[in-house]
DNA sequence: GCCAACGTTGGC
DNA sequence: GCCAACGTTGGC
């Protein structure tokens, strides 16, 4: 068996928060709309890779807990939903334009690492997170992962 | 709510 | 194919 990832996603707390997932156990994670989140949720994510679940646009935004892919990428079905605003009407059933994956809880911290921390953190300097603001799903190291779920339960 | 960062679009 | 304008993300 492939080794298993690391992986971070965000999600804006109002919209759909740790809460709701662990209220629905998992769901699929509609939405992505950057090529870069897309490539990597469809060319690299795999069943059982691990992921940092962080809330944006939140008080304070943070890291909030873990969840695990639990499917194979296949096409996001919002892209050719002509009510909804991830319609795209560029893509269709035989050439889709947008992949994700299913989302399934596995824990929620019992706090939130906030950004903040993470970015004061000497080990944590070089993830995405602090680098590129604004990239929704983004690879994180093994340790990174390791150092984050630490600093939820000190 | 403001606004900086930055990805995307479209004119040329 | 450059790059200015535009739109969105997301911290604060």
């Amino acid at each position: 068996m492939a080794e298993v990832r690391h992986w971070l996603m965000k999600s804006e707390e109002d919209e759909y928060s740790i809460d709701d997932l662990a209220r629905d156990g998992s769901t699929p994670w509609t939405g992505v709309r950057n090529y870069e989140a897309r490539n990597l949720m469809r060319d690299e994510m795999k069943p059982g890779d691990l992921i940092l679940y962080y809330h944006s646009n939140a008080r304070p935004s943070g890291v909030a807990g873990i969840a695990r892919v639990a499917s194979k990428a296949y096409p996001d079905p919002l892209q050719f939903d002509p009510e909804s605003s991830y319609h795209d009407k560029k893509a269709t059933e035989e050439e889709p334009r947008w992949f994700l994956v299913d989302v399934e809880f596995v824990e929620k911290f019992d706090r939130v690492v906030p950004l903040a921390e993470v970015k004061d953190h000497p080990d944590l300097q070089e993830m995405t997170l602090v680098r590129r603001m604004r990239l929704s799903v983004q690879p994180v190291e093994e340790e990174e992962f390791r150092i984050i779920r630490e600093m939820a339960s000190s």
